[in-house]
DNA sequence: ACAACACATCAACCTTTCTTGATTGAACCG
DNA sequence: CGGTTCAATCAAGAAAGGTTGATGTGTTGT
């Protein structure tokens, strides 16, 4: 889903950063920066309840984040980079023209 | 609140994700990309009640993201730039390295 | 075919988050 | 002073999110 700026799609960025709100689905971003990972290799590493890093895989899959790949009983999970590209973007447009502009120094607002 | 590395502080990467994850604070955000705004103004331009606006100004605040400043009866809120940059320093940090290094064609992962 | 394994899904439960309307307090104005 | 305005806070309820343990499904090995 694009395109990717704050104000063309605010809910695709809000739905990528919901995404990456927890400490969990974070560590596994941070195991998937490796490369490709399977599930158990994922639960062994974050010590975490199989169905629980189901869940949070299952989240950052919808997110568009990551992939994944059976391959006999195994699932692979990785990281997709066109969606960091796209959160990239989105964090560059948030803080464009954070250079600020004293608009109103005088006069009332309301 | 920094180091702003995802593995040096996954907790405070979680936080400010978080605080992006509404699309009404992602659009008070945009706002404030023009410079100070006091509450009514951003109550009038988002077509919000004030009690949620003020939620979400909260929320963001804890963050760090914004601050605020009263002046006579208005308080007048702005992006903390600071935090933007931490913003973006995580978001680079999650895909360093998302080239891949297909680290296991071969062999069994479990 | 059967048992063991990897993983997804489900239901139940609890926690967190969000919304709404009401109240409160401070600042301003007559 | 008394009324009005801006905005924070609170309480109550609804909705979304996360965890856990159990069950289901496909795969592999014997």
């Amino acid at each position: 889903m694009s395109p990717s700026t704050l104000t063309a799609n605010p809910a695709y960025a809000a739905s990528l950063f919901h995404a990456l709100s927890d400490v969990t689905r974070l560590e596994i971003i941070e195991k998937l920066r490796g490369g490709e990972r399977c599930v158990c290799e994922l639960t062994d590493a974050l010590d975490a309840a199989q169905s629980r890093l189901s869940f949070h895989l299952r989240v950052l899959k919808e997110a568009g984040l990551v992939t994944d790949r059976k391959e006999g009983r195994w699932s692979y999970y990785a990281l997709v980079p066109d969606a960091l590209v796209e959160l990239h973007d989105i964090v560059v447009s948030l803080h464009s023209s954070a250079k600020r502009r004293e608009l109103r120094v005088t006069g009332r607002c309301c």
